[in-house]
DNA sequence: GCGATCAGAT
DNA sequence: CACATCTGATCGC
């Protein structure tokens, strides 16, 4: 996890630590040696110090997580590799998986290979072992982050854990995780608690949830990704034929919303290379695997390099074309002008004419809308749209996180005995899971003495003061449930 | 010179 | 716009 998370990112009371892969500081309280390393997705604050060339660790992921890593590279690089400075790509994770040299008579030349990157199924229960006499089996869900993303439920002798990595818990996922037969036996009863866990393994409680805590001071309802999504398509289907789109996909998550705009249009969406080649390989997702192209010519949607966009959609705020020197639409332009001027020759009625003039708009994601807001703004623009007015940007609120009352519902499907945050801003000084503790206590199971790991005795004391610094907490939490204000 | 870590900008 | 990404500086080995 990114830095400032809970117990050096182990997820106690297993020797097992998440999404980070670097040395832990010898005065941590926490153990030092990981057993084993699980990897929730491939975002970048995820997978610090799984670059180092001395990680020689094995590490759980899914199918397309251990893809994207495998082919993970980062954009300097890739702008190398493109511009022809570098033959070969150089690949930021190639250390993970190194092949044998097998010469022509199945000789092996090279004994140093590897693959540390262990691929789990799915909703799939396996077990792995622990060290001596120690088991758990780890199940694998589908996070609705990002292509790859999982969330890990681990299940052994000190209780069950349900770690969330980053995950959006909309209500179809709500859904989806309520009729999931690995999930149910840790469902929450409606009313009656007391009944639970009398032993015979038929209701099951949760000894913790961590939970992506991203958003958790987002204290109000964001749209659904299918709401953000159509509500895109029809602002879209507005504007004329000859428009250019660039969605700004700027890191992996948006994938939903350029299937929907692929199959909507029926059209295939211009991708840089990277990304193709990334895409290309889902073998459980044929839209994605099908939706991209490399020809920049073959559409009007662009989810290109966004550092360098190609020529369709290289616009600057203005609509005016930037670094055109080898693009045809400055030639074109000049050729047109040098004929008017010199040769009194009217502009061209054509198609050419309508290209260069040819609108290009941008799509950016948000995250801090609220449904409300989202109506307002797609009403708003749609007037302006029917007036003959240029909106050369469409804002769509595609969240891949969950504001806290989904975290809440979330929660509260399961009552685990506590929430531990995935993130936490050290110079909160631990202010914010004090906060966060109480946030979803009603969401949780009252403490007994079921509780047989209390993780709040590793928590440092929170700084004096606390419930003023507290208050102080809620108000900014306040602060920011302020709606983004359409337009 | 490499790698880890952090601040800062986008 | 964005809480993810890249860059550059610094420090230690």
């Amino acid at each position: 996890m990114p830095p400032g998370a809970p117990f050096n990112s182990f997820a106690l009371p297993y020797p097992i630590r998440v999404d980070a892969f670097s040395a832990i500081s010898p005065s941590s309280p926490e153990p030092h040696n990981a057993v084993l390393h699980l990897l929730t997705h491939t975002h970048s604050d995820h997978i610090v110090g799984l670059q180092a060339k001395s990680f020689c660790q094995r590490v759980i992921c899914s199918a397309d997580a251990k893809d994207m890593l495998l082919r993970h590279e980062v954009y300097r690089e890739r702008a190398l590799h493109e511009g022809e400075y570098r033959a070969e790509h150089n690949l930021t994770f190639k250390h993970l998986k190194v092949d044998p040299w097998i010469g022509p008579d199945g000789e092996v030349f090279y004994h140093g290979s590897r693959d540390l990157l262990n691929v789990f199924p799915m909703d799939t229960p396996t077990k792995v072992e622990l060290g001596r006499d120690k088991e758990v089996t780890i199940t694998l869900f589908d996070a609705n982050h990002c292509p790859g993303a999982v969330m890990y439920l681990i299940e052994g002798s000190e209780g069950a854990i349900l770690h969330t990595g980053d995950f959006r818990a909309e209500p179809w996922f709500l859904e989806s995780i309520k009729h999931n037969p690995l999930l149910q036996p840790y469902l929450a009863l409606s009313e009656d608690e007391t009944s639970t866990n009398n032993g015979n393994g038929i209701v099951k409680t949760l000894e913790a949830i961590y939970l992506d805590t991203a958003c958790v001071m987002q204290n109000y309802q964001v749209p659904t990704k299918d709401d953000a999504t159509s509500g895109l398509i029809d602002l879209l289907k507005l504007y004329p034929p000859s428009t250019y789109f660039f969605i700004n996909s700027w890191t992996w998550g948006y994938e939903d919303t350029l299937k929907a705009i692929a199959r909507a249009f029926n059209c295939r969406i211009h991708l840089d290379n990277y990304k193709y080649k990334v895409y290309s390989r889902f073998i459980s997702d044929p839209l994605l695997r099908a939706l991209g192209t490399t020809d920049p010519d073959e559409t009007h949607f662009h989810a290109c390099e966004r550092f360098s966009r190609c020529r369709h959609v290289n616009v600057d705020q203005d609509g005016n074309f930037i670094n055109d020197d080898d693009g045809d639409e400055a030639s074109e332009d000049t050729i047109d002008v040098a004929n008017r001027i010199f040769f009194g020759k009217p502009l061209k009625e054509t198609k050419d004419s309508s290209q260069k003039k040819k609108l290009v708009i941008y799509i950016n994601p948000v995250s801090s809308m609220t449904p409300e807001s989202w109506l307002q703004y797609q009403a708003t623009t749609k007037k302006q749209l029917a007036n003959g007015d240029v909106v050369r940007s469409l804002l769509v609120p595609l969240s891949r996180h969950s504001p806290l009352p989904e975290l809440q519902s979330f929660v509260s499907l399961f009552r685990p005995k506590r929430v531990i945050p995935n993130t936490l801003d050290p110079s909160l000084r631990n202010l914010d899971w004090a906060a966060i503790d109480r946030v979803f206590r009603s969401c949780c199971r009252p403490p007994d003495s079921s509780h047989t790991w209390n993780p709040q005795q590793v928590i440092p004391p929170a700084p004096v003061a606390e419930h003023l610094l507290f208050l102080e907490l809620v108000r900014e939490c306040k602060a920011s449930t302020t709606p983004t204000n359409p337009g």
